[in-house]
DNA sequence: CAGATGACTTAACTGAGGTTAATCCAAACT
DNA sequence: AGTTTGGATTAACCTCAGTTAAGTCATCTG
């Protein structure tokens, strides 16, 4: 119990959930890249840990104690993303393949002190906030850049990690988390966003910008 | 290949041979804590790779590659050793374990920031040299505190790092990498060794200077 | 409402890494 | 040199995490 292999397999269902709502045995496969009856037999060690329900053919939740060592491995994961940055010298496209390794191994102290050097941060370098300690997490923004159809003012709040050619060309766009940017226009036929960032103006992909989650700039910020 | 497990094996082989010579089966079960059946099994797997060779009822020796693989994790431990006290804060007794995780699963950019960001350090904060990239390693002591028998003055060059008693016990003495001590005498019936150590007299038992590792005085420095 | 379809699960197998029990070998001692 | 003996190996088995192939369930459709 608690190898890395079923730390993954909880931070997937954690992940599915929060943004597909049920989770299906085929997008934990998809997502964990293995096979379908392997996840099927890993359900029921999860079961078994009381780290999940699982109604055979029907779907699986996370009972609290999954929850909690999901935020846990995130946390690790997202402390870790920000040291990396931080501390290390990494850029923010490199951190999150390291990241994935290593928040298996790190000790509670090790965790402990990234977060003190780091002053006890809110959110990773690509804007995903940190749980903390006890097992909370912040609400961020489920908001698309995708799904933008009217000219407003923005915040970007985050960006899918994942993706470090994404990220690259993000980050020389200037879309980066906490940036204000204003949506003018998307061209015909599902062509790019237009997109204002400080005085210049950038055009950007449907398919990056569904990886790109932003605010309306009255919410919290100016 | 190149699991945990391997590489444990693969580094307790090199510190046996290092320490006795000859290695045997029983004695990688007692370093690594598994059954002797579990060596033995594990021996095929290893000259499989070519990583020893093996000769059955004989004993086992590392090959170039098994060197270099050995050198490279014991690099990564001792580094990782070296930046957790240097750069997280973390007192000398409580890295070995960090690292002993740590070492089978950073990447060569974290070995190579880590090794930039210590300005390409020799030794670990035990005193052990850390390989290089190319897979060497420094001589270093290999004479035991508890061997000495006459009044001498003596460099401390390493002690070893798995026991964390030890280790602040030594660094309440003054008995550290680089110290300059003098064996004064030892006690009667196998009893502590008296040493001077800057202005004070203090006395170790002989099995904690068994952990120690000295150099005569005029070897290299005063 | 029966049947086809596709997702989910079960079955049988693989490999890594471990266990204990049984066997084997080599070195040491009469 | 034969026998003892203890360390090393093999055998049989376990768990974890994966695979492919086969079977099952629920739902969507004609």
């Amino acid at each position: 119990m608690r190898t890395p292999s079923v730390e993954d397999y909880i931070k997937s269902i954690y992940k599915a959930h929060a943004e597909r709502g049920n989770v299906a045995t085929h997008e934990l496969a998809d997502r964990l890249d293995v096979s379908a009856p392997a996840v099927s037999k890993m359900m029921r060690r999860l079961s078994e840990l009381r780290l999940i329900t699982h109604t055979p053919y029907q779907g699986v939740k996370l009972t609290r104690a999954g929850e909690k060592l999901a935020l846990e491995i995130i946390r690790h994961h997202r402390l870790i993303e920000l040291y990396l940055v931080q501390a290390m010298g990494y850029s923010w496209d490199a951190v999150h393949e390291e990241a994935e390794r290593l928040e298996h191994h790190i000790s509670e102290e090790f965790e402990e002190r990234m977060d003190v050097l780091l002053g006890h941060p809110t959110a990773c370098p690509h804007g995903d906030p940190i749980p903390t300690r006890a097992g909370t997490i912040a609400r961020t923004s489920n908001r698309s850049l995708a799904r933008q159809r009217t000219r407003e003012r923005l915040i970007v709040r985050r960006v899918s990690d994942e993706d470090s050619k994404l990220l690259r060309h993000l980050e020389s766009l200037g879309v980066t988390p906490g940036a204000a940017i204003e949506f003018v226009s998307q061209e015909p036929f599902e062509g790019p966003l237009v997109l204002q960032v400080g005085n210049t103006r950038v055009r950007l992909t449907p398919q990056a910008a569904k990886e790109v989650f932003v605010d309306a700039v009255d919410d919290d910020d100016g």
